[in-house]
DNA sequence: CCTACCGATCGGTAGG
DNA sequence: CCTACCGATCGGTAGG
């Protein structure tokens, strides 16, 4: 009973930790302005928690984590590499559009990490990007795709699929996988007819 | 004499604090830590600058005007709305080519604007982004352009130029104006072959 | 989960 | 550009 009570109060403080983090970035949120919003003292958010880092800590390797997982369904994907790399944007998107608010925090605020949290952060990032360029590249080589650069190619389609933590709103009409296939399309086919 | 010294030093005190602001964030980089960098007392910065606010305001309106006045040689060109999207692409990376991390303050720290400030830079973003809503309906119009959501691929197209601030090196191989072309070919064309 | 604190650090000012 | 300082606030601890 203890730590059912005690697990629901640190998800709590997690959740409202990350839309704070998320509004006001993490070196501007304070430990009492996260304890006011829930209503206790500051120092009694030390009862659930270690630290302020803990919370970012938990937050981007959660996401992390979820980024990887995801990642599962799309190298079962052997049809076309088109169809993977639809497949990776989906599966990327997904996860962003679940939680807008701890993306925002997994893209924006993980240079706030310690070490080695945040050397492993950047292996595990460094990781991620790679499947991505592995996608492109097979598809050059395939005849399927055609570009001048392949990690300008993976940072440009990552920087749009990430950017949908900035502007998805849940309530709105689109469904995440929507958001992927919209994406996939004008990444592929771009916007001229 | 005394206005130019001056001047430089207030010209200094900017780049550095802009470097920093980049690398830890607004909230994270103290006055001291700047002053520190400038080799003398964080006191004596308040004899250049008003308040560390005051150097976050100049550094996202002067990032703003630059946007507006590269956008002036966009605006005469006629020949076709591919064309348009190439000169707004090439002209609005070549803003933040110019200076990277500036344009990363530019881009990540504006949320810590006090009012007015916040509410006019909200607006002039808003403006911006109405050009390239614009071009992209005329092109549908016209019949060159195909897509579901204007919107929606403003908020891609940008996203992408924008995370050039991110990745871009001058001391590279490529000219901003390839950069621009690159960018705007995978944009109008897509990946696929 | 609270009261009562801690040392450190913050942006900024007074006065030279 | 410096010394000397201000009140406010920071993350976090002790002890209950």
């Amino acid at each position: 009973m203890e730590t059912l009570v005690k697990k629901n109060r640190k998800q709590q403080i997690e959740e409202t930790a990350t839309n704070l983090f998320r509004e006001r970035g993490y070196a501007a949120t304070s430990m009492r302005d996260l304890a006011q919003v829930l209503g206790i003292e500051a120092a009694s958010l030390y009862s659930h928690i270690k630290s302020k880092e803990e919370i970012l800590q938990k937050i981007c390797f959660r996401m992390a984590d979820e980024f990887f997982e995801a990642w599962k369904g799309v190298e079962s994907e052997n049809s076309s590499f088109a169809a993977k790399m639809k497949k990776a944007a989906i599966a990327h998107v997904t996860v962003i559009t679940k939680d807008t608010a701890a993306s925002a925090v997994f893209f924006n605020e993980w240079r706030h990490l310690s070490e080695p949290f945040l050397s492993e952060f950047l292996t595990m990032r460094n990781d991620y990007e790679g499947r991505f360029i592995q996608i492109i590249e097979e598809g050059i080589n395939s005849g399927e795709f055609e570009t001048v650069d392949t990690h300008f190619t993976m940072l440009t389609i990552l920087s749009s699929l990430n950017w949908t933590h900035n502007w998805y709103k849940p309530q709105g009409s689109l469904t995440p996988d929507e958001v992927g296939t919209r994406l996939s399309e004008l990444i592929l086919n771009g916007l001229k007819k």
